[in-house]
DNA sequence: TTGATAATGAAAATCATTTTCATTAACTGA
DNA sequence: TCAGTTAATGAAAATGATTTTCATTATCAA
């Protein structure tokens, strides 16, 4: 992160990965995102500075890099995943929805994250310990019927 | 639910929709489910009772008590939605999942759900009121590496 | 520099879900 | 009870996201 090359490369390079023109560009995309993006947010992207990447890289590239623990990846049920870097720093780090069940709206919220993260950690902690899981991250959602819904 | 005619009929006809055999048998069939289904899962009970149903209705029907908040829709990632009665008196209740990020296994769990209980409901309330959103139900999602994966 | 082979991209294939449209059946009013 | 209105249905086609196939290209180890 504050070595010589770029903290990722150890990372692929390590399982025998190859370190690629594409893998480049769509971690920088990711990058410099600060929010949850489709696969073609991202080709679209990728596409205006590199016409040569196709589609298919950027779902196998984000698989990849999901399958690494570099990218998270979500589904808030509309059809598409989206996907973001595990440790962006314009990141929000914290996912959590509320989620109308009848217009199908997706809103964010950050209130309230001192009672979650108190929850969350013991939450966690028990979690891992009882399970052997290694948790890294987390999504909460509400569901119900927003104001103009209800 | 206690009363003469079957607890979901008032609501549908209270919507002008009408009561038809394919929406009885679905109902039945998520009645006598215990966990969350595919629309697929439903399909197939469906067909084997009355071949006639289509796997058309089956969507239409299932997407038709989401929206009246019969039924609740799950996204887990796996590319199928899943659903379940939201008063299901052999359901859950309760959905918490263990989601491996590399091998994509999904594990419930039930422990802890006095801490998260109380979590939720402080929670909940505030949200509905800053949001004005009636919220039914909710679900947390922890990734990270499962015992095999790490 | 070169060879083995991982990675790529285009096109075709999949798979879940939605739309179209002609037919059927549920309810409303007579 | 019956007939007419129209919501609901089912089959097939369409859609849209994601995956697979396969021939070509490019990375990197020797």
């Amino acid at each position: 992160m504050r070595g010589r090359g770029p903290w990722w490369q150890d990372r692929l390079q390590g399982m025998g990965a190859r370190i690629t023109a594409p893998r480049e560009l769509i971690i920088e995309i990711l990058h410099e995102t600060d929010d949850h993006v489709s696969a073609a947010d991202v080709y679209v992207r990728a596409h205006q500075i590199n016409p040569s990447i196709g589609l298919t890289t950027v779902y196998r590239t984000l698989d990849m890099l999901t399958q690494l623990g570099i990218v998270q990846k979500f589904d808030f049920g509309d059809g598409k995943a989206r996907y973001e870097l595990v440790n962006n720093p314009n990141g929000k780090k914290h996912h959590h929805h509320l989620i109308c069940l009848r217009c199908k709206t997706i809103m964010d919220y950050t209130e309230f994250l001192d009672e979650e993260l108190e929850f969350v950690s013991k939450t966690q902690g028990k979690l891992s310990k009882k399970y052997n899981f290694t948790i890294t991250d987390h999504a909460i959602s509400f569901y119900g019927l927003c104001e103009r819904c209800r």
